[in-house]
DNA sequence: GGGCCCAGGTAAATCGTCTTACCCAGGGCG
DNA sequence: CGCCCTGGGTAAGACGATTTACCTGGGCCC
């Protein structure tokens, strides 16, 4: 900035006040002079002098959970990062692994990097034990929940994506189910579970008519409970199932039995991964909306807003594919 | 730090020799008056200042087309994140499109942060026309190489990823393959088809009777191009995969041809995803090290040594699963 | 006792920018 | 002619650290 100055012979407030906009009280020609002179010596501020001055970084503290090296989920990523960049501000990222350890120093880091807000976001929802952190500092989970409950939290709403699945099924009218979940014990599992009951009871179907077989979320036991699944008689005319990576292990299950989706049975899905429009036939499934989770997450914490957030559930809408049609016969 | 050394009595100056490990020449005991009164007040250093002060930020700048919404390739982020992470350094994320203006903002944006390095990774590997940057900025690419090839790139070496595929295959008896390739004018596909070719070479085998068919990269061309290949007679014995994408097409098309793998042919796909280990059964693949690649990218970056790397090649593994076997009658 | 050294600390400059308060020369006006 | 205002700029703090150069008092040695 003195190298400008000298060269337009002005002073570096003269410099600071055009490049800053407030040339209220600097006159066109000498404006021209310095701005010529930031054109010779390619002159670029350093944000990092400006924060320090300013008091502001623009920058968001993001903290993962492994999450990156997960399929699909990045998106919560892109979210934040697309609204970030509407403002000016940009990400800095750790991954941090579940070490309790590690998370207590990645967000220390970030607070000693003067952050504007944190954010974090888990694999699989579940409870963090989240540090303490300054009072004026916004912090947000994603797809998470503090063992404490004070902290701000963005979940999907597992529960309503499990109803509108079977509701969608129930619409085009499905009345024999087998719901194949993922881990019994897991938070998301139960939420799903929660709302297949739900579904069930809207549309006057007993449960037991109407089993849960639970998995792993892995393709694997897709497989293995659809064939169990399709032993049952009378047969079920749609496999809810508890994630994607299921559906594709009954897809292949129901290829190798001779079963064809979805004249003879219907195939619900859970996540929308990429993956899923590019099935044969494509997938129905439920979608969680990590982008805008992201985005919404973005958002509260560069406007400071995140104490209006609470515990946000983000609706799980259903995306009605070719493996979903009307039960035969009807 | 004003705050802490009233506290303690002391300078200014004092608190940070203390702080600094620079206790040479203060007395122990002024040491630890230094350090309770840091304690009473819970004083963290701001790092923004001390940025400024000694002219290193500890931050890399990353930038990204897209590919953390892309599965697995995440993996690039963890990699880059766990070297820095050792290195007390962070990661300053953006996500850019395609879009070469946005790039080049993107790009302007970190320099004036005054990040340390530059990092830009893509999805595809592919060209990209990377913005002017400052000489004395490390600037690296990964799985992209620049227009003017000025900029050091580390790239998946795609065509040993073929022929170590196919070399597998070889290595089990096979004979009669069909290479169920990805888009016809990607580079990764011409490399792959290359080691492709090789490794037929290497077998003593002739390319008319192992033919190359091209599709997508999706599912669904993966399908279509293996029920093709069925059709052949002599039935081939090992399918080729662009990538894993693809195997899954061929799992399911084989699946209801009821043609079961490997008793009655051999499926190597290209990428190991995650997914690839969970297919039933599991899939035989060439694993591409993202990881490895951003942890080489960040070693080099931070240690200012990415002028040595050229452009650096990575090795692609063969990932021996189940999916392949001896073929009958050997 | 004087000179020197040394341990233990501190004052002040610096990094690059913003911002408040001030300065100065003209011009209008009474 | 003196006063005040105003347009156009500048000097001089911050912001929160680090680092160099200096200061001071006491002990040691001759």
């Amino acid at each position: 900035m003195a190298d400008v100055g000298r060269q337009a012979s002005v002073s570096i407030t003269t410099v600071s006040l055009v490049l800053s906009g407030q040339h209220s009280r600097i006159s066109e020609a000498t404006k021209a002079r310095v701005l010529k002179a930031v054109e010779d010596l390619n002159y670029r501020p350093n944000k990092a002098a400006q924060g320090l001055r300013l008091g502001q970084t623009r920058t968001i503290g993001f903290v993962t959970d492994e999450i990156l090296t997960q399929p699909f989920s990045g998106n919560i990523a892109a979210g934040l990062s697309a609204v970030a960049w509407e403002q000016q501000s940009l990400l800095l990222t750790v991954n941090a692994t579940m070490n309790t350890g590690r998370l207590r120093a990645a967000v220390e880091d970030l607070i000693d990097r003067q952050v504007e807000a944190l954010v974090f976001a888990a694999m699989g929802s579940r409870e963090v034990d989240f540090p303490e952190t300054p009072p004026n500092l916004p912090v947000l989970l994603i797809n998470a929940y503090d063992r404490r409950g004070r902290i701000p939290s963005i979940m999907p709403n597992e529960e309503e994506g499990g109803r509108s699945a079977i509701e969608h099924a129930l619409d085009l009218g499905h009345e024999r189910f087998v719901f194949l979940a993922g881990r019994e014990n897991a938070w998301a599992t139960k939420m799903r579970v929660r709302g297949y009951r739900d579904g069930l009871e809207i549309g006057g179907l007993r449960p037991v008519d109407n089993p849960i077989f639970y998995g792993d979320y892995r393709i694997g036991s897709g497989y293995d409970l659809a064939v169990r699944a399709m032993q049952r008689r009378p047969r079920p005319t749609t496999l809810l199932c508890g994630n994607d990576q299921m559906a594709i292990g009954a897809y292949i299950a129901l290829a190798r039995m001779g079963v064809r989706i979805p004249e003879q049975v219907s195939i619900v899905g859970y996540d929308d991964e990429p993956i899923a429009a590019d099935l044969s036939p494509s997938l129905t499934t439920v979608r969680i909306p990590f982008y805008e989770m992201g985005r919404v997450a973005a958002t509260h914490a560069l406007a400071g807003t995140v104490s209006e957030i609470g515990q946000m559930l983000m609706s799980c809408p259903i995306v009605p594919r070719a493996s979903t049609n009307r039960p035969l016969g009807q």
